[in-house]
DNA sequence: GTCTATACCTGGATAGAC
DNA sequence: GTCTATCCAGGTATAGAC
């Protein structure tokens, strides 16, 4: 259908402009020009800026959720699974160089505004963060999982951050190798066969 | 001097602004009423809103500049200045849960509007960069001594970024405490592995 | 559904009185 | 050094023609 099509190009729009130039910053008329539509017209599909933020965060998560859940059904081990977690930061890298992590810069600039949608946003941190520590728990790990992912999580964060202020490649590819290590060391701790026994 | 007296204190109000609302979000207004003079007046000082940010950066470098430069000169082992720099985690964890870390988030928010005083702002985070690396090279690693400070660095980074989404004191504890014992690993001449360096 | 026109407000910035 | 008054640009949002 049109309508969805117009529609959908906003959001996809907004998206891009969210994540590059920060919500705040980002005009209706910067997004209008961008889908080339009138700024009249805009308020056919969205009535306040809080309604665009709102659909770009649901579509976040949609598409989160559909990659996660996607590596979660594929054969493999669960500390493959992890690795492709902390390859974004591979396959992400010049994004990330340029404008950081699009999950932690709108939680952060959410945060600062008190913004209603703000739980919202965080939401796709505790996507992350409970996909995580599935794997980990299916690694062997039972009682400390949380602990581990919210730790990867704040380590591919900060990578982020770094890289984005540095303009750093070599520091991610550098951290990512690091990180493959620690995680490597985790499951020598937990043999196949016990992380097996583990498995629900 | 009065005149100085005013203008500082324009400064101090922007720097906090700055940090709980962000740049952008904050408007003369905003400072001109936490100061408690006219937005006009505001224009003695400073004549256009950059200026104030190269301000409180420059506020913010020789703060810095001078904790740092305080800790390097007190006595004590190396080890136990990168552990007051882990503590800053723990000692400012109030406004991290609230408003993440003010040298990150200023960063973030720069690089996205692609505003000329990033690179000074990015100075805040090289000062705390070369100042871990001196500790690092002093505890004798010579060769990995920069590696080991952005390690750190962008540890500290996630940890106040996922602290912030979470509005969880826990976790910095928690991660503060896997800092300081991944700090007590690189100090043992020979750990067991590398690996259990980076591991709880 | 899409446009133009426009109202309204806020923010940055200036002029000039005191 | 501090104020009030004011200008202008840009942003959000609405009305109504097509």
């Amino acid at each position: 259908m049109a309508t969805l099509k117009t529609r959908d190009h906003i959001v996809e729009a907004a998206d891009q402009l969210f994540y590059s130039q920060g919500y705040t910053h980002t005009s209706f008329s910067n997004i209008a020009s961008a889908v080339n539509i009138s700024r009249g017209n805009f308020y056919y599909y969205f009535k306040t800026k809080d309604e665009i933020l709102d659909a770009v965060i649901k579509l976040r998560l949609a598409d989160t959720g559909a990659q996660l859940a996607q590596w979660e059904s594929a054969d493999g081990h669960a500390a493959d699974r992890i690795r492709s977690f902390i390859n974004i930061l591979i396959a992400n890298r010049t994004k990330i160089k340029q404008y950081g992590c699009p999950v932690g810069t709108l939680s952060t600039e959410l945060a600062k505004l008190n913004h209603a949608s703000q739980d919202q946003a965080n939401a796709l941190f505790t996507l992350f963060r409970a996909w995580l520590r599935r794997q980990f728990t299916l690694l062997g790990h039972k009682t400390d999982a949380d602990e581990l992912a919210m730790h990867l999580l704040s380590r591919s964060q900060g990578v982020a951050t770094l890289a984005n202020a540095f303009n750093d490649e070599e520091f991610i590819r550098h951290e990512v190798r690091h990180m493959c290590a620690w995680l490597e060391s985790l499951t020598k701790k937990t043999p196949l066969t016990e992380s097996s026994a583990h498995h629900v």
